[in-house]
DNA sequence: GTCCAGGATCACT
DNA sequence: AGTGATCATGGA
């Protein structure tokens, strides 16, 4: 108790670990220490810096970070609890190697997975609706290589509860701190991003040094109910849309927007069409639908972007964000 | 200082 | 079933 008071007291801010970053220490390891070597992952399309830049810290994932380097920008995050670094070469072809210690692999064939292989990503957007709908064709054009990310719905739950009414950068913040005070150290600063069994220890105090706000309680009830029954999560993962979205909303802090994230970068179910205020707003402004409802709009996104709404909500959302950024 | 964020929840009609 | 206030925190 004596020994968490005290943190508590020196908690408000934190200090240069915060953020490795861009500190030269941690670039020394990325740099000096014999990792495997740079490979290339098959079936990668050609990528450019905006595009990578929105794949990795546009809201799908909350554990990658760029690092401080010249003159070609490389990134560090994990997939699941791997530590990996990425780059892109000249031509756009990305570069990945494996970070961390003993039978890490090279890791080409867990990115492609996670990245979703270029010839499975044609097929799931030869299915949108972009030969009739100008605005997601021109969406597409101006990104191309996006995709939805393939990730693991444990990731996604804890992300995207805390994701509810924060900004990306708040959302990397809380995830860095709870890797911070409670994952295992890879290098100081540098910590693995901690599992639903290390979470459910976690008090209400716990979370709320991490900065989740009025999120913690819900945060603490999922890993209990987690914590009870650890098949939960992947039987869920197994059911249909409907009756897995309506499962996940169980959850507390998990409302209609949110289990779509979970299912949509979880378990890779491009039916759900995570419907937040970007959408809204493309919503009114691109398909003329203002006044619509919630479920008035899932219910048309169903019907014209198909099984792959998803996937198209990812373009029209990051579209509608860099459009924003230009004016 | 104020406004808002990849919303969810509870208390109301 | 459909609104409105409220929630904790930090960035713009």
């Amino acid at each position: 108790m004596g020994a968490r008071s005290h943190r508590l007291a020196v908690t408000g801010s934190f200090e240069a670990g915060d953020d490795p970053f861009r500190s030269p220490s941690f670039l020394d390891w990325l740099e000096s220490s014999d990792w495997s070597p740079w490979l290339i992952p098959a079936d990668m399309p050609r990528l450019g810096v905006d595009v990578l830049r929105e794949l990795l810290d546009g809201g799908q994932t909350f554990h990658w970070n760029r690092v401080l380097s010249d003159p070609v920008e490389r990134w560090v995050g994990w997939i699941s609890d791997q530590a990996y670094q990425l780059m892109l070469d000249p031509d756009g072809m990305m570069l990945v190697r494996a970070l961390g210690d003993g039978d890490a692999k090279g890791g080409e064939n867990t990115l492609t997975r996670w990245m979703i292989p270029e010839s499975e990503r044609q097929s799931e957007l030869d299915c949108l609706p972009w030969r009739s709908d100008a605005h997601l064709a021109r969406c597409i054009r101006a990104l191309p290589g996006l995709r939805v990310l393939r990730q693991d719905p444990a990731t996604a739950l804890l992300a995207f509860i805390i994701s509810a009414n924060k900004q990306i950068p708040q959302i990397k913040t809380a995830h860095r701190r709870l890797a911070q005070r409670f994952g295992e150290s890879v290098f100081p600063g540098f910590n693995r991003p901690p599992g639903w069994d290390v979470l459910s220890k976690l008090s209400l105090e716990d979370w709320k040094f991490c900065g989740v706000g009025y999120r913690a309680p819900y945060l603490l009830e999922t890993a209990r109910r987690l914590a009870e029954d650890t098949g939960l999560l992947d039987r869920i993962a197994m059911m249909d849309y409907p009756t897995a979205r309506a499962r996940l909303m169980e959850f507390p802090g998990v409302g209609g927007k949110v289990a779509d994230c979970i299912l949509l970068y979880g378990c890779h179910r491009q039916e759900a069409f995570p419907l937040d205020t970007w959408i809204r707003r493309v919503m009114t402004d691109r398909y003329s639908l203002a006044g619509w409802t919630d479920s008035q709009i899932l219910h048309f996104a169903s019907i014209h972007f198909g099984s792959g709404a998803g996937l198209a909500q990812q373009y029209l959302f990051a579209w509608e964000r860099w459009q924003h950024r230009q004016a």
